[in-house]
DNA sequence: GGTACTTTTTACATCGTTGGAACAACGTTG
DNA sequence: CAACGTTGTTCCAACGATGTAAAAAGTACC
């Protein structure tokens, strides 16, 4: 049913390397058979066959991108734009989704097999370093956290530096009882932010205390909402929440609201990500912004580099830019 | 680099179909034969490489995923739930984003040559009958919305009742000034909730107003809140709202809120599709909640049967569950 | 030991494509 | 007109796997 490069050829009356030379722009090609050839590509409506393709070429045209759930709003936006910037080069995106468990993560990763795609985007979160494959496999770009020690392309933003920008920035309001919600010593950026606000809290003279850092296995809204009521519920309540995430903050935001508190007069919040969503929330959600796009063009731009040569590249650890996004859960 | 077939088999002293065999389970291997192309296989790590696998057998082991775009709640949540569902079935899936765009659909539609991907989901958003594919091409499933006339498998909600289901709790609230938001006359989506509203306005015997329903190009917040603007600017304005999805239905809300009224005693909302965020919006949110599991399961399992075998299957057309979720917005 | 049968293994062709070498046609040049 | 470089085309092998059919090895029975 399906038409072959040997079928425009018994079509335009020429070999099959004819017709080959023809759809991959080969030059030296006589303008009569060329046109030929072309009347018979349109007559059949050829297509070439991508998997024999690849075979033959070794490629295989697909991206890898590994997350750990699309449901999560950072993750679709990031997926998005992801596929966007691959398409620009010609790549497909498959995407794996692992929960953020680190078997699922393994599993994913030696599943990355040579034949299946060219390159793949890691997004980790519970992953190890002992975790990641020899290399020499497929080029493995790593988004969002930065494992220890691992040599493999890392693109990201400066996650304690964004966080201490965030806590600056509920210092410089006044407020002097900065809690923080999601601590989780597992996940790599869960430290890097807390270092980030502990950080901002030394910048602004603040001291540090175990009881105004909430712990959060799951940075989901419900989390987020569970951790700000018992933030609340103790003697000397916080004035002031860094979350370090937008869902945590959307959770916050709503346990605030429950106890018939106001954001930002008692409490003034701050999260991270920038979801389209929290442009919108009721307050508005002040949050740390990252350059998504960039992000997301960073990343395929080195896997492409990868990919097309440059072997002797040495691993890249790429910071790219973000932003304070000032709204109304910090500015009345 | 790679290992093959043949790297097995010699180190395993047998021949390349033996090696095979052992690989793809076939019955009839000598237990000695057996365990030694085992050990080999072991010990070199072999991997099958898919593009040859696939050339061979004539399957690729992908299915496509065609949607507007990821970045938006809903399709992010579907997405997710078909990538688990498909795995389920050993399929890996491939995200395409359209952006909502008839060129671009139409554009995707067509490149899913029978190479690239065993079969395809497709959530179409301005395509009409006439883009679609001559049948006999690979096994397409709709989602979502329902193109008139065009005998290709489709699974959905039923939009006219949902939409209709959704009106009815409006107006059992009492209210009679009920709006509506998100009349898309390009989308076939639009066409069917605006049957629906209709529908619920003549069951509650209201009668139904042109200046009441609100026109929105993209279903996006900020669509929603303007909308919402227009009509409370009314001379006599809304006392409720039945918006086309939740992200209208939260621009909405913010609306409502920045001119001082309080939702739901001076205007109630309703939104559409569940997603996660408009369980912790303030109020939150009362809204359709389609059964999105139900549904990518449903779309994933009419793909396979038509991928394997089942080739006389008429088109099916399936409906999935819905629900409507009672919240805040609708009950102070 | 021979026949008939079953189990196990192998050689070969094949999927659709492209790289490389060989070959043919052509116009230039000496 | 022979030798040559340039252009254009074809043939063949290969990518890595699997289906087919035939060969080889084993088993059972007379």
């Amino acid at each position: 049913m399906t038409v072959t490069l040997k079928d425009v050829a018994t079509l335009a009356g020429v070999s099959v390397k004819t017709v080959s030379n023809v759809v991959n722009g080969y030059a030296f090609v006589k303008p009569e058979n060329r046109r030929r050839v072309e009347e018979a590509l349109a007559a059949t409506g050829y297509r070439p066959n991508v998997g024999a393709r690849n075979l033959r070429r070794g490629r295989t045209g697909f991206l890898a991108l590994m997350v750990p759930e699309l449901s999560i709003p950072y993750f679709g936006e990031l997926a998005g734009l992801v596929i966007t910037a691959a398409q620009k080069r010609g790549w497909s995106v498959l995407i794996e989704q692992t929960q953020g468990t680190r078997s699922r993560e393994r599993e994913t990763l030696s599943s990355l097999g040579p034949h299946l795609v060219d390159g793949a985007l890691v997004h980790p979160e519970a992953l190890e370093a002992a975790d990641f494959p020899s290399p020499g496999e497929i080029p493995l770009v790593m988004l969002g956290e930065h494992a220890v020690d691992v040599p493999i392309d890392h693109v990201a933003i400066d996650n304690v530096l964004a966080a201490q920008t965030a806590v600056s920035h509920l210092a410089s309001l006044g407020r002097t009882r900065i809690a923080a919600i999601g601590r989780n010593p597992a996940r790599g950026t869960s430290s890097q932010r807390l270092a980030g606000y502990r950080a901002g809290l030394v910048a602004a003279g603040l001291s540090y205390s175990d009881s105004l850092v909430a712990p959060a296995e799951k940075w989901h809204r419900s989390v987020g909402a569970a951790a700000m009521r018992s933030l609340l519920a103790l003697p000397s309540p916080p004035d002031a929440v860094f979350c370090f995430n937008d869902l945590l903050a959307i959770g916050a935001l709503r346990a605030v609201a429950e106890l018939g508190l106001r954001v930002p007069e008692d409490v003034a919040i701050v999260g991270f990500d920038n979801n389209e969503e929290s442009a919108f929330s009721l307050p508005s959600l002040t949050t740390i912004a990252p350059d998504k796009t960039a992000l997301a063009e960073a990343a395929i731009d080195l896997v492409h580099r990868r990919i097309t040569g440059d072997k002797g590249l040495p691993p890249q650890d790429i910071q790219t830019p973000f932003a304070l996004e000032i709204r109304e859960s910090t500015s009345g």
